[in-house]
DNA sequence: CAATATACTGTATATAATTACAGTAATTAT
DNA sequence: ATAATTACTGTAATTATATACAGTATATTG
């Protein structure tokens, strides 16, 4: 799928903000006239470019005839298992994704993520939960934050972290403390857990 | 509010699934149609008895300009403590509710539960924890469920089931089953848990 | 260097859609 | 008993909207 230019994204936004505040498209007039445009024609011919790039579908006859494609109603993506090497959030390791207006939390989260293992049963945190994941950097001493440790993707709690030193704490008796070094061990904490979702009890 | 007459709830049905299958509301002809009435202005009197009801707002002038209200966005009621004796679902525990179309699970869920104490925390459900029950009859034995007995409603695993014992199990070493005659003490099994919110990590 | 894409103005028109007016008939509330 | 509500048909006017056609100008691609 080709990329908008700066102009048709804008109106790909507008449309997308006019359904929200008013549950409905927009007509080619309110895009014209938000904009400024002083043809109604302007507008029209945008949307055709943004069809033709795939990201709406125009319903021809019908009034505020316009679809979303699937593709831009920022998705929330699951993340099931992470590839070594690659970032998180590649394709490769999505495993399906929710649309974000499904979302049941406030929270600002950016993806989830399916855990594996039971290094975290201890503080209810079970294999095949979905712990959902923010981005935000200002996780802290204490939070549970996925951690990617030289290529491998882990979710634990933060218990020490200083220049030279970082402990990630498995909430699971039968696991150790992890305690690396970041000056020596590749350690980028990707973001913290700010919420739970268990799909099937 | 009142009550919409079947007709009406047939016509408010109609417009809430045409936004779901198109994400624009129809028009008059378009319920005119579906619903064989052979003039526009059928559809056009009874939308205006659901707005005088108040489960839609008609913008005047604009095409398809019907918007939901609120409070017929089906909303999904989080239970906080259940008052002893009343129905689980009285007004007086609602805590707050979630639109329907913000659930992210597939599961049937009709409402949730407020997890209070730590009676389950051996199979990660802790305090405050949000449960998605469903109100559905086929729970098997092994499930873990909402159950009334005499008036306390209470979350365990439903270890046993015959006519004359019934035995619930609080996943927690501290705590001993419990265990019913549904003869002698009044035992309601108000459904079971198919999912799992914890919404502060 | 020509073709295509982008980003518009300006006009016009067919059709889509709202919405008013005039009825009919049955049911329900006061 | 009478008024109001419900549930429509039928017609028609007005307005809202999509959309075609004719331009202008600049930027980008093959």
């Amino acid at each position: 799928m080709k990329n908008l230019t700066k102009r048709q994204e804008e109106i790909l936004d507008l449309i997308k903000t006019h359904i929200l505040d008013f549950g409905f498209p927009p007509t080619r007039a309110d895009i014209a006239k938000t904009l400024g445009f002083k043809s109604p024609n302007a507008a029209e011919q945008h949307l055709r470019a943004i069809e033709k790039k795939g990201f709406i579908k125009i319903l021809s006859g019908a009034s505020r005839g316009i679809v979303l494609s699937d593709s831009d109603c920022d998705e929330i993506p699951v993340i099931g298992l992470v590839a070594a090497g690659g970032p998180i959030l590649a394709q490769e390791n999505i495993e399906k994704t929710i649309p974000r207006s499904r979302n049941l939390f406030s929270n600002d989260i950016d993806y989830y993520l399916r855990v594996k293992g039971d290094s975290m049963v201890d503080v209810g945190i079970y294999e095949e939960d979905l712990i959902g994941v923010s981005k935000s950097k200002d996780f802290k001493v204490g939070n549970i934050v996925v951690a990617r440790i030289n290529d491998e993707v882990t979710v634990k709690t933060l218990i020490e972290m200083s220049q030279t030193k970082v402990v990630l704490r498995p909430e699971n008796q039968n696991y150790k403390d992890i305690i690396v070094n970041p000056e020596t061990d590749e350690l980028v904490i990707e973001g913290s857990c700010v919420a739970l979702v268990r799909e099937s009890i």
